[in-house]
DNA sequence: TAAAAATGTTGGCATATTGCAACATTAATA
DNA sequence: TATTAATGTTGCAATATGCCAACATTTTTA
């Protein structure tokens, strides 16, 4: 596989979950400390720990409070959205942004004009 | 705030379930999606994309399934575990790993000795 | 501006998650 | 190796989420 290469949409539902789950205890552990130590700190039962740590999913919210109490809410400042502009730009895009799709389907025959 | 740091720990569980509301319906507006195509390639049902786009929560499967729809599953790389060594190396440690938290809680009389 | 399409909202029901407790199993400790 | 502590497992009730459909609202289109 290429360096820096991976093909994640290879990988199923199920695996992702693990993913998450791994990533919790790892770093759990690595700052040796209990599950429930951990859910106590999060503001969950441990059993909902149990269910996440070892894949088997769980809410959204119980993941960010676990992630919380672990200290690492810093790894989701990959989900906002970046783009920075002048305010100047930002007042006039703000104007013409696109808060819906859009109806047309067909994007082979008429050229879509960008926003910015 | 200085430039590159930032105080996730500032931002509540609600504000982090509107910041990958808001990943997700942006991405999806980039690329021109309804939400209903969005849901149907993802395999849920639009109100499950409207809740968690419009910060509601749900569980972290549909949140999953959403990326995979949106062709975004590569942003969870940054839960994977990085530590890469050599296979000698990895036999070693294999055997000292650590599995449970300790049941030593005090960490200040007594060096902890590391795994590697 | 009228029509069409996308999005938001509601309620009822099915399913999943959570919390809790008790017990079983396994790893770490002394 | 015996003991202790951490983790895994189970069942049940309470709560939350997911699906579905119908309708309201808002944006986009023509």
């Amino acid at each position: 596989m290429e360096k820096g290469i991976k093909y994640w949409h290879a990988m199923s539902d199920p695996a992702f979950l693990e993913l998450l789950g791994n990533f919790i205890q790892q770093t759990r552990l690595q700052q040796n400390k209990t599950q429930q130590q951990v859910a106590t700190a999060a503001g969950i039962n441990r059993s909902t720990m149990v269910q996440i740590e070892n894949g088997g999913g769980g809410t959204l919210l119980s993941f960010i409070q676990i992630l919380r109490a672990l200290e690492q809410l810093q790894i989701l400042e990959h989900f906002e959205i970046k783009q920075q502009f002048s305010p100047l730009q930002l007042a006039k895009m703000e104007q013409k942004k696109r808060q819906r799709a859009s109806a047309k389907k067909d994007t082979t025959t008429k050229k879509t004009k960008s926003n910015w």
